[in-house]
DNA sequence: TATGCATGGTCTCATCTTGAGACCAGTATG
DNA sequence: CATACTGGTCTCAAGATGAGACCATGCATA
């Protein structure tokens, strides 16, 4: 799969991961994985994606280290695919996405699944940037810190 | 600019969002804008991105909340684009792609742009999942509460 | 063990999207 | 007034996507 533009040597490291999981479906993909979906008739059924789509974007997953495709844990001969720690270190992405939709994309009257605390099924609370100490920052009180690249 | 598929009605947040800015362009103009730069030369020189697509990708995003067109703040007769409340707020979209990108995508003698505190420029803390009252969570702590919707 | 269905793909084709660049009207500048 | 810059639009070729036909293997069951 050859790409019209590649960021994949930028020094931004934005950039960098939408290089990697940037296209319309990974994230789909990924936020399905981390719910637990791991056959690719189960990522199918559940996004409603093309077959060729999906076998080529879990290629490229796979070849990217998001995910491993491993033996399938219920015995059968059938392989299924599962994230690897870099995958799973996505979450904290995915959950900033559906933090941002949640407030900004829904009506009072709407409804949508929510991300919560197994323990008290309690919603997880807002993403918050903070300092190193720990003290809460807004997008004001930081900057990016760039280095030598007149475009990146 | 018709979409392919649509999940602007989405029972998920994840997905609802990656209808808006899911895009390969978007997240970029944003991380731009949310870096300061506000014309469209200005992105245009800063992506490398084509000026149709351009145009066309900030339509969209001024049609969706996302950005503002006002006068230029320099008193030409220029406009120029600005993040409205709505789009300031990925800003931790942005800074959880970032840190995912630092962490697992470079390699330890590769140089990237950084995310600091203004105050002292040291690198803002990563981000982490919280409980209501603090508590920090790992992903495995929590879990997605769907509504009902066979697809979404 | 023969039959049939589920799984996990590949391949092709029509259609939609994107990138590159020509072109243009209005604005600033010398 | 001449020229360059700004912020677009339009067109066309090429790349990406969706739908679905087709297929090899695995599994279930009679």
């Amino acid at each position: 799969m050859v790409k019209r533009v590649s960021l994949d040597h930028s020094s931004c490291p934005v950039a960098r991961s939408l290089d990697v999981i940037g296209d319309w479906w990974s994230l789909l993909i990924i936020r399905d994985a981390l719910e637990g979906v791991q056959r690719f008739t189960a990522f199918q059924s559940s996004l409603g994606i093309a077959k060729g789509m999906l076998a080529s974007r879990l290629r490229t997953l796979v070849e990217r280290g998001i995910f491993e495709q491993r033996p399938a844990s219920d015995g059968s001969a059938y392989r299924e695919y599962v994230l690897t720690a870099k995958g799973q270190a996505l979450h904290i992405v995915v959950a900033a996405l559906r933090q941002w939709g949640e407030t900004q994309l829904y009506g009072p009257t709407e409804r949508h699944s929510s991300l919560v605390d197994t323990l008290d099924r309690e919603p997880v609370a807002p993403l918050t940037l903070r300092a190193s100490n720990g003290r809460s920052l807004e997008w004001s009180d930081t900057r990016v810190i760039k280095v030598d690249a007149a475009r990146y």
